[in-house]
DNA sequence: GTCTATACTCCGATAGAC
DNA sequence: GTCTATCGGAGTATAGAC
């Protein structure tokens, strides 16, 4: 990885994230990261092949999260961390969070190549499990219910940058689940 | 309103919210609806002013949602209706819902333009208010709780199409405030 | 039909690493 | 002296707003 593919990787997942990926053209990627056009096709290929690799880069921190919770055996911490992902992943990665999202909204064929539908079942089996193990009454709605939650969070935070009142919605929530 | 200009406004709708704006270009929405593209023009000036047109459509149901909530007198009533919300709204206007939700996602000036802060503060305050009503200890922290499920529910519709699944959740989430 | 923007190509030149 | 990363810029084709 050279310097300036890196940069093109950050400055892209930046303005994709900000101003979407359609509206988004190679030219101003090029200037904004100060590297000749050319050299962007020379490392990916295409512009679609700039967005695998950003996607691939920000799947990665998204991982190491699950496995941390899958690792954690304490039930209810694995709802507390369930509970503080946005908090976490977005805050260090709020732009490939937010891309992500986005990507969701765009043509049908680009949502459902990012649409990650692997990565949701596993966080639901990890949080139904914890769910069990606390002996909940319906784990599988209390799971569905938390990772709404969790999504309503997210989307709150691209709205509301108010980070101080993202920290006590998500300490309110934990009280909800005696945590 | 002539019927070509409703035409146009209906298949842009569709259009846009399943493309992204973006991504839909005034040509197709012209074949689409089978009108010469230069109406598009005639009637909404410019592309932007046609997406104008179809916020301004939708905006009105979701008011007249807001409406209803608002005269409500019966505050576990109010609650029950905002749960429902996602179920009602978006089931008749899923479409333009999702047109909404996307725009927050392009660049940031048309993000600016088209969320309605407003909207959010009234439908805030109407729960808020219920909460208070039915004597619950922190009645702001469980309007933006709920708010946040109501938010997750939204997306959730998006990806999933699953209207049983979404009716379950809806129970569920009633059950929660004892409706 | 017009005009602009955009994705993408090609290539000669340069500078540094080995 | 070769190889690799990069530049800069000319150029094409197409799509899209109007």
């Amino acid at each position: 990885m050279t310097v300036k593919k890196d940069t093109i990787l950050q400055i892209a997942l930046e303005l994709f994230s900000n101003m979407g990926y359609a509206n988004t053209s190679t030219n101003r990627i090029a200037k904004k990261a100060k590297v000749s056009e050319g050299l962007i096709f020379r490392h990916f290929t295409n512009k679609e092949g700039l967005l695998d690799a950003i996607v691939a880069i920000g799947t990665q921190s998204i991982d190491d999260y699950l496995l941390k919770m899958q690792n954690e055996m304490d039930s209810k911490k694995v709802i507390s961390l369930a509970i503080e992902f946005p908090l976490n992943i977005m805050n260090e990665n709020s732009a490939y969070w937010n891309l992500v999202t986005s990507l969701k909204y765009q043509s049908p064929e680009i949502a459902a190549k990012y649409h990650n539908s692997e990565t949701f079942t596993r966080i639901n089996k990890i949080i139904e499990n914890a769910f069990t193990n606390l002996s909940y009454h319906n784990p599988e709605m209390e799971t569905k219910y938390l990772f709404l939650s969790i999504m309503g969070l997210s989307s709150m935070y691209k709205q509301n940058h108010n980070k101080e009142e993202l920290v006590e919605l998500v300490r309110f929530i934990k009280s909800k689940y005696q945590i």
